[in-house]
DNA sequence: CTAGGCGTTCGAGTGGACTCCAACGCAAGT
DNA sequence: ACTTGCGTTGGAGTCCACTCGAACGCCTAG
């Protein structure tokens, strides 16, 4: 079962309150659950836009109790907020990139063309 | 002079090769040019789109040895690659929070009006 | 019955990127 | 002269997010 995150990680989210405990089977295995992946992949997305761990922990608590939508809101807005940031900043670095990359291929050439 | 980045971790840049040695007033005091500044906005902007320290280092002896244009050219494609990936990721994310905060907003509304 | 293989547990270890600290130097203000 | 305050140094420490290890359980194949 891919989610994008390995298995030791995800014992370790289980482990740290990130995930609620997962069923296991007769064997004692994890059988995730529908709505566990579902959990796991919007854990995932947030990860790998720069939430913090800790962040995540505060939502899931949030989650669990079933009320502090209000938190759970202010929570989500900010990553929001910083994610659009980090949007901003990816595509000012991406321009640059494509720049230096033009010169640098601009330079080859001319270097080429020199032989 | 703001440039993103702490004084400390400017300091500790130049000593981990990433910053040529920063040439020094009459009092020991780094003066930086223009061209410091220059190349220490260039490895903020690479840093904070999630480029490697390791992967800073390689591409600055690349740059301070003068050669090496092909391998530069490689290093920074790669790391456009990676920018544009993030890039759709935060995108597909950022969608799901809009989801999810309107959901909230419409839960919440809803509550409210139970009033 | 044994061996192999996978999954389990929790504590400990790792790697990356800072971040801080103590000791010191120098220059200006009182 | 003395304190305040900023800047310098290199080593040490911290924080985060995994990642690994050792000991164990259970099933299946031989």
């Amino acid at each position: 079962m891919k989610v994008g995150i390995t298995e030791h990680t995800l014992r370790w989210y289980e482990r740290i309150g990130l995930l609620d405990r997962i069923e296991r089977g007769a064997d004692g295995r994890r059988r995730f659950g529908e709505r566990d992946i579902e959990w796991i992949l919007l854990l995932v997305r947030l990860r790998s836009t720069g939430m913090s761990v800790r962040d995540m922990q505060r939502y899931a608590v949030l989650v669990r109790s079933g009320a502090g939508e209000a938190e759970r809101l202010a929570l989500l807005e900010e990553h929001r907020r910083v994610v659009r940031a980090a949007l901003v900043a990816q595509q000012e670095c991406l321009d640059l990139l494509d720049n230096k990359i033009r010169s640098y291929r601009r330079a080859t050439r001319a270097a080429d063309e020199e032989q």
